[in-house]
DNA sequence: GACAATCGTGAACGAAGCATGAACGCGCCG
DNA sequence: CGGCGCGTTCATGCTTCGTTCACGATTGTC
């Protein structure tokens, strides 16, 4: 069985009954799970909080799914991965959901371990791996895919921290990203004791500033850091 | 997400559930969609038409996967693409599957997405005259149509575990493969209780690596393997 | 039907890579 | 002057990884 062990869900459903049984069966697997009954709650919480994935019912009194799916695509542009659960005669509501932005299928009745399944392989899908993106600041390089920084073509070794430090940066380049965010990046809610970051970002910036001429990475007292490069 | 319009996909696929969801999803993004339950039924239709893919399932009653693919490839010569759908514990079918003439696989339980971006990807390689599948990374070559592998032209012993590692890891040079990902290749949604992948990318590198210069299989700490000549 | 060869598995151990948390110093600002 | 935020350093422990080996399952052979 797949793990979605803190992983944050939001279920947007309307018959308690089965809304409870995945809210329970999820929370067992340690899922942290949010529950709407209707579709403006639904949207309410998901434009609020950050989730790994919305399970959503097609049929919702007030918004219903493929509306929420909408707008939480288009006003709030919002990348979340969104698995449709649909019942055997809505099937053409499938192409609209397709449309909506919705990632994966799911068509009652269905069993709860393929559901686990499903959101881990949405869930993973999502994070990391398939973001193939390569991210540039100046003569700063990093690639998502082959998990590699150079700069100035010089390969650069960064710890798996770091990385995930600096692409986060990178992102958000040019902008500040404040303390709290880093740490939520690298260790959800709940971040270590002691100030380590402070340690992770003197060692990001031994390898990607001290060798050369111009500093990338700078501090913005009292708020977090930024990434970018002075004229 | 990628196109399928207007692609002909042959579905065989006996669970009801499954084969509808997946039929309808793909004539929502515009594919030609046609449905068997069983193989012989899958078989028929397969030699009457014209595919531009065929979705196989491993287990079907009557005949069964594996030799609806060998019956294609021989009897009927067919080098339509086909992509085999695994359940777990069928592992070893992917290894007679590759004997038999299949393209690709995914593992039960998939999401929607990714099946499309497969066919889509099996289409394009296809069409782009690449029917059999050799694999180049450097020195390194690797030929799933006979199962073999050279390195400087010299001839390798992989077993059939090491052999479906290299080609996974091949065919996304020089990209991180996530542990993860390995694992779910070879052994389904249900890996070994231990880290035996450990063992197997060791027994690897000792015969990919080990006897040359350059090692080719690189680690990515905490995340997995990729393959990559460096500079 | 026994034997040998081939493989996958799971455990163990040491080594390397990394994160952590604490300590100290420095500059800034009230 | 004294606290605060931050850079820097380092020792410690934990995690991940490479390596090895023994056992058992499977397969092919005679």
């Amino acid at each position: 069985m797949h793990s979605i062990e803190h992983n944050r869900i939001l279920l947007v459903e309307d018959h308690r009954d089965l809304a409870e049984t995945i809210v329970d069966f999820l929370q067992t697997l340690g899922g942290i799970v949010d529950y709407a009954a209707d579709g403006l709650s639904g949207l309410h919480l998901a434009s609020k909080q950050r989730f790994d994935v919305i399970l959503l019912d097609v049929m919702l009194p007030g918004i219903d799914g493929l509306e929420l799916a909408r707008k939480l695509r288009e006003q709030h542009s919002s990348s979340v991965p969104i698995l449709m659960i649909t019942a055997r005669d809505e099937l053409n509501d499938k192409l609209a959901g397709f449309e909506a932005g919705v990632d994966d299928y799911l068509v009652k009745p269905f069993d709860l371990p393929e559901l686990v399944a499903r959101i881990h392989s949405l869930v993973r899908r999502t994070r990391g791996n398939l973001t193939n993106e390569v991210l540039t600041v100046e003569d700063l390089e990093l690639n998502t895919a082959t998990l590699t920084a150079t700069r100035e073509g010089k390969p650069l070794t960064l710890t798996p921290a770091g990385f995930q430090i600096l692409a986060l940066l990178m992102r958000n380049a040019p902008n500040v990203v404040p303390r709290e965010d880093i740490e939520n990046t690298l260790w959800g809610d709940e971040p270590p004791a002691s100030d380590t970051l402070r340690s992770q970002i003197y060692k990001l910036r031994k390898q990607v500033d001290k060798p050369f001429a111009k500093p990338l990475i700078h501090t913005s007292q009292g708020s977090g850091y930024r990434i970018f490069a002075e004229t």
